[in-house]
DNA sequence: CGCTAATCTAGAACAAGTTTCAGACTGGGT
DNA sequence: ACCCAGTCTGAAACTTGTTCTAGATTAGCG
């Protein structure tokens, strides 16, 4: 069976080194963030020269960029599980931000590593970034509810929603927000996705 | 004359050492962006040693972000001659907010440096980022109009501008968004201000 | 099995941010 | 004018991301 999407078709042994990476980087960064996960570091533990993983990942920031990938990939399987309970979407996408923001709150350092990563990477990133970009949207949008295609006024809104959501955790990351801030924040943003649609919508101006 | 803020008083020279930094930082970046600021080409291209330059800006973030402070300064004082035109508060800032976008694509390699180097800082940097983010607010508040002390909602729908601000600039710059994908942003975040306040105000849920 | 191309390893080398240090210089107080 | 403390200079050293190279290993294939 071919790969479904374009990866190069890793033999099992490749399979499991790039596992390993991946873990010894969440581990290093788990313990101190961005600064703490360093290149030598990471092939050293995860058993690789330090050619093979370049090889593996161009760079420091695309090395990170996937673990970040990694992560959202289990929160969207830990969503499908139990997905938000509140009625409004506004408030379930908000709370499934929340939900998210404890799970950082629990792996601060991790998340500093992430999310550094994720905005600091420049034009040779974008492709990755994009594809964590695009799950970070999937996510965002199954938690708004089961409505079909969404119109072009709610893919606007869930932009909105996703930059104040990278930028508000880079100020709380930086200690220039609390977590109370980074909740309002949320909530605030949220109400651009307006009340659930059964109420009378009022009119967009323009 | 005591100095307004904490700087320790500078001498004459030592405020044309940090201007000459400054500036020579400043032309660097607009060349080739934040990987075209190098430390040691700084120092030389502004006739200081390396070490001066180092305690002048403790780092190459802390540098790009004196920058960035003095641009918005600049910013700031050309707004105060040609105010925006537009009758709307949330119109106001989306004007100037986008005029300050158009500065920053007449200098695309600045603005990479000084806004990857405002989300890439770390804690120790939380001071001067700080400073950044107070004059930002104190701009798009100054353009949502004359009122008098902002309300604490006004106050929240400011902050996720900017957050929309900032990483809808490093969207732009990784060239995973468009200009017009830019203004599409803010002029939707925008939206949180809510009409000119002679409107009737709906009552605000919960 | 034996060949070939691709991959992996160990290690050196390079690049740029940051630190350090000895000595020269400056500015303010006497 | 002299002296001290703080500042600046030039240069080397150190750190960590990244690149390069020569040789060993592995995978796929006839």
């Amino acid at each position: 069976m071919p790969p479904l999407v374009s990866a190069p078709a890793l033999t099992a042994r490749q399979e499991a080194r790039r596992r390993r990476i991946l873990q010894a980087t969440t581990r290093l960064a788990s313990r101190g963030g961005f600064d703490a996960v360093q290149m030598r570091e990471v092939a050293e533990s995860s058993g690789v020269a330090l050619g093979t993983l370049y090889r593996y990942f161009p760079s420091k920031v695309h090395l990170l960029v996937a673990v970040m990938r990694d992560q959202l990939e289990q929160l969207h399987a830990a969503l499908r599980e139990r997905p938000p309970t509140e009625d409004d979407p506004a408030a379930r996408v908000a709370q499934t931000l929340m939900r998210a923001f404890r799970a950082m709150q629990r792996e601060p350092h991790l998340a500093d590593a992430m999310v550094r990563a994720l905005t600091f990477a420049d034009r040779s990133v974008s492709a990755e970034v994009d594809t964590v970009s695009r799950l970070t949207t999937t996510i965002i949008l199954d938690a708004m509810g089961p409505a079909g295609p969404p119109t072009p006024a709610q893919l606007s809104a869930v932009r909105v929603i996703e930059h104040t959501w990278h930028s508000a955790l880079i100020t709380w990351l930086s200690g220039r927000a609390s977590i109370a801030q980074v909740r309002i924040d949320i909530e605030t943003v949220c109400r651009l996705i307006g009340p659930e649609p059964s109420r009378q919508a009022y009119s967009a101006r323009s």
